[in-house]
DNA sequence: GTACTTCAA
DNA sequence: GGTTGAAGTAC
C-alpha cells in the first residue's frame, strides 16, 4: 500500500519528514502462495515472474572478429566511412570509443584491426568488404549482422522451447523465464507441488520459507545496501540484519530469489551455448520485469550476467539517471528533466502523479510506475518475419537534380532485391504490400510516397528501381523546372518495403484468392459470375472444357483464380505431395502472373507521377499544403486484390 | 490506407 | 553519426 497521497508526500518531503525514497517501493516482497505457483497461466502480475535481457557485446565488432577468425583478445573496430560503429573490448582498453575517428583510433593503437562494414555500389549484386569504399558511390550493408543475429535467436529458442523470446533489436532479446523456471522449481522442490493437508488457507496458503541460495557462478548480484541505522528496511521489517558476502540473506530471501537464481542458471547455459556455437560473448540482466532486466544487463558488461533481486531495486534505481530508462532517453525524458529540473529516479519520486499529469498527461502513469520498478509489459514473441525492410543512404553531397536520384535507387534496390529474395528462400510466399520512397531535406524534414507493390516472383533490382522511379517523380515533382533541378535538396534517400507478410497470413491470403475446387461439377456450378468477369476469354473456356471432360481428374489437383486486373482465369496444377507443395504452387502461379503485369507496368511507365498527373511542385515543400489524392488511378496490383479478399 | 514523427540500437 | 526497424498519430 502506498503510504500516503503523492501530494502530501511532496509537502512532507519539504519539511524533512521521515519519508525516504525507499518508501515508494511498496511491492518488493509480495506474498507468494501455492495458487501463484500452480496457476496454469502466469501473467505480468505473477510474483514469480522472471525476465532476462541478453545482448551481445560490441556485436558488429564480434561479428567481424568471428568472420575473419581474428583472435578475440586483439583490438578490433568496425568502421563506417570515417567513423566507428563498433569497438571491441580489447580496443576500448586503448581508449578508443565509438566517437573516435578511424584515424585517431589507429594512432591510439597501431596494431588495431580496422574492418570497414560491407558495402554495395551500383551494379553489385551482393555486398562486399573493401578497405576504402567511397561514400560517394557506395552504401553500407548490415545484412551480415542481421543473419548472425538470427542465428543467436535460433539458439535461444532451441535452448528454451517453453520460454517466450522477444527480439528487441539486432543484438538483444528479452526472454521470459517464468514458465521454465516454475517447472524447475517444482522439480527441485517437489513439496511445493502439493498444498499440505494442514495448510490454513488451502491454495492461498503462503509457501514455506525458501531454501538457502548459492549464487556462486550464477552472476553478479546487484547489492542490497544495508538500510540506514535504526530504520527498518522497506521490506523485511524484521529490524537489523546483515548481508553476507555471497549476498544471501536469510531475512530477505524469497522464493522469487530462488526463481531468479534458477533463471540465472538457465541464462548462463544459453550464453555458453551461443559462445561455443557462434563465438559471441553476451551480457544479460535478470530481474522481475523487462525494464529492470534491461537496466540490469548494463550493470556489468562483457561476458557476464547480473541479477537484480527485488530487495535490491530501490538502491539500484534511486541514483539512476532516469534518462537511461528505455523510452525516457528521448524527448519525453528530456522534457521531464527540464520541467522538474531533475536527473535521477530519486529526484523524480517525490513528484506527485497529479503534478506530472498536468504536464505529461497519459505518459505520467507509465513513468510513475516505471520509476518505482513496476513494468507490466509482456515479453511478446514477434513474428520472425520483419514487417518492413528499408535501405537508406545519407548522401555525402545533397543532390539537387532530379536525374541524380535513379543512380541511388539502383543501389538501394539491389540491396532490397537481395534481401527479399533471401527471405523468400525460406518463406516463398513473403511479399511486401507496399513500396515506399523517402526523401529527406537537410535535417529538417522528409517526405515519402508509397504505392502498392505487386505480388511478383521475380523481384529484381530493376523492378524495384522502376517503381522507385515513379515514386520519385511523384515525390519531387516532374518538369517543375526546366533544368531538372529539384524543388529542394535531398540529403537522404530511403527505399523500402512495408507490410511484408509471409507464412500463415500469406498463405491465408493465397487460399482466399483461389476458389475451392473439390470437384469439377462444383466449379462449373459457380462459374456464372466468373464468366461475366472474364468476358468469355478463350483460355478460360478451354480449361473448363477439358476439366469437364476428364472425370478421372483428382479432386483438388488443380486450382484457378481470376486476375482482377486482366480478368483472365489462371489454371494451376497442384502437387500431390501434400499441402506444402500445392501451397507453393499456388503462390508461384500468382507471382508468375504478377510478373506479367510488372513487365507491362514498367514498359509503359509514364513520365508523369503515379497518379497520372504531375504532382505538387515547388509549393509541395511547404508543410502546410493540403494534399488531395486521387485514389482511383493507383497502381492496381494483384496485391491489392489479395488484401481486400482477406478482409472479406 | 497514406504521410509523417518518434524512439532506439 | 549513419543505417536501420517498429510503433504511434493525424487524416
Amino acid at each position: 500500500m502506498l503510504p500516503t497521497s503523492p501530494l502530501k508526500k511532496r509537502a512532507a518531503q519539504k519539511e524533512k519528514s521521515q519519508f525516504t525514497p525507499q518508501d515508494e517501493f511498496s511491492d518488493l516482497n509480495p506474498p507468494i502462495s501455492y495458487r501463484h505457483l500452480l496457476s496454469p497461466h502466469p501473467g505480468a502480475r505473477d510474483p514469480l515472474r522472471v525476465i532476462a535481457l541478453c545482448d551481445s557485446d560490441a556485436f558488429y565488432a564480434a561479428c567481424e572478429q568471428v568472420r575473419l577468425g581474428v583472435d578475440p583478445s586483439r583490438p578490433l573496430v568496425v568502421r563506417q566511412w570515417d567513423a566507428l560503429i563498433a569497438v571491441n573490448y580489447p580496443a576500448r582498453a586503448f581508449g578508443i570509443t565509438r566517437m573516435s575517428s578511424w584515424r585517431d583510433a589507429l594512432k591510439k593503437c597501431p596494431e588495431l584491426t580496422v574492418v570497414h562494414v560491407a558495402t554495395y555500389k551500383e551494379g553489385d549484386n551482393a555486398p562486399g568488404y573493401w578497405d576504402n569504399p567511397d561514400t560517394a558511390t557506395h552504401k553500407v550493408s548490415l545484412d551480415y549482422y542481421r543473419r548472425e543475429s538470427a542465428k543467436i535467436i535460433a539458439i535461444f529458442k532451441e535452448c528454451l522451447p517453453d520460454g517466450e523470446i522477444e527480439k528487441a533489436s539486432i543484438d538483444e532479446a528479452f526472454i521470459d523465464f517464468t514458465r521454465p523456471v516454475r517447472a524447475e522449481l517444482l522439480a527441485r522442490y517437489p513439496y511445493l507441488g502439493e498444498v499440505p493437508a494442514d495448510a490454513p488457507n488451502g491454495l492461498d496458503t503462503i509457501l514455506p520459507p525458501p531454501p538457502p541460495i548459492s549464487w556462486e557462478g550464477r552472476g553478479i548480484l546487484i547489492p542490497i545496501a544495508p538500510p540506514p541505522e535504526d530504520q527498518a528496511g522497506p521490506v523485511s521489517g524484521t529490524g537489523t540484519h546483515t548481508e553476507d558476502e555471497e549476498g544471501d540473506d536469510d531475512a530477505r530471501r524469497t522464493w522469487h530469489d530462488v526463481a531468479l537464481s534458477i533463471a540465472a542458471e538457465f541464462m548462463d547455459k544459453i550464453r555458453a551455448e551461443v559462445r561455443i556455437q557462434l563465438g559471441y560473448t553476451t551480457s544479460a540482466g535478470i530481474a522481475r520485469n523487462k525494464f529492470l532486466a534491461k537496466l540490469t544487463a548494463s550493470y556489468k558488461k562483457r561476458d557476464s550476467q547480473s541479477i537484480l533481486r527485488n530487495a535490491a531495486i530501490p538502491n539500484y534505481l534511486i541514483p539512476m539517471p532516469f534518462q537511461k530508462i528505455r523510452f525516457l532517453g528521448g524527448k519525453l525524458g528530456k522534457a521531464i528533466a527540464d520541467k522538474f529540473e531533475v536527473s535521477s529516479v530519486g529526484d523524480l519520486l517525490p513528484i506527485s502523479i497529479d503534478e506530472m499529469q498536468q504536464k505529461f498527461g497519459e505518459d505520467s502513469i507509465w513513468v510513475y510506475e516505471i520509476i518505482r520498478g513496476i513494468d507490466r509489459a509482456e515479453v511478446k514473441e514477434k513474428p520472425t518475419l520483419t514487417k518492413s525492410m528499408m535501405a537508406s543512404k545519407n548522401l555525402p553531397r545533397p543532390i539537387t537534380k532530379s536525374s541524380e536520384g535513379p543512380h541511388w535507387f539502383r543501389v538501394l534496390a539491389a540491396e532490397l532485391a537481395l534481401r527479399l529474395n533471401e527471405l523468400r528462400a525460406t518463406d516463398i510466399s513473403a511479399w511486401p504490400k507496399t513500396i515506399v520512397l523517402h526523401a529527406r531535406h537537410r535535417y529538417d524534414w522528409s517526405r515519402s510516397k508509397q504505392a502498392a507493390f505487386p505480388f511478383t516472383r521475380n523481384v529484381t533490382a530493376d523492378v524495384i528501381a522502376g517503381y522507385a522511379d515513379r515514386l520519385w517523380k511523384d515525390l519531387v515533382g516532374s518538369g517543375s523546372k526546366q533544368d531538372g533541378s529539384l524543388p529542394y535538396s535531398v540529403t537522404t534517400i530511403a527505399l523500402g518495403f512495408s507490410g511484408v507478410e509471409a507464412g500463415e497470413t500469406g498463405q491465408q491470403s493465397i487460399e482466399g484468392f483461389f476458389r475451392p475446387e473439390t470437384s469439377t461439377t462444383s466449379r462449373l456450378d459457380g462459374d456464372g459470375n466468373d464468366r461475366q468477369r472474364t468476358h468469355g476469354k478463350k483460355d478460360q473456356r478451354e480449361t473448363e472444357g477439358s476439366s469437364d471432360d476428364i472425370q478421372e481428374i483428382e479432386p483438388e489437383s488443380t486450382a484457378s483464380f481470376v486476375c482482377p486486373r486482366c480478368h483472365k482465369r489462371i489454371e494451376v496444377e497442384l502437387g500431390d505431395d501434400g499441402e506444402g507443395e500445392s501451397e507453393e504452387r499456388r503462390a508461384k502461379a500468382l507471382m508468375e502472373h504478377g510478373d506479367f503485369h510488372v513487365a507491362e507496368d514498367l514498359s509503359k511507365m509514364p513520365d508523369d507521377g503515379i497518379s497520372g498527373r504531375s504532382s505538387q511542385g515547388l509549393r509541395a515543400v511547404e508543410r502546410e499544403r493540403k494534399r488531395k489524392r486521387e485514389s482511383s488511378a493507383r497502381v492496381e496490383g494483384i496485391t491489392k486484390f489479395l488484401v481486400r479478399r482477406r478482409d472479406e
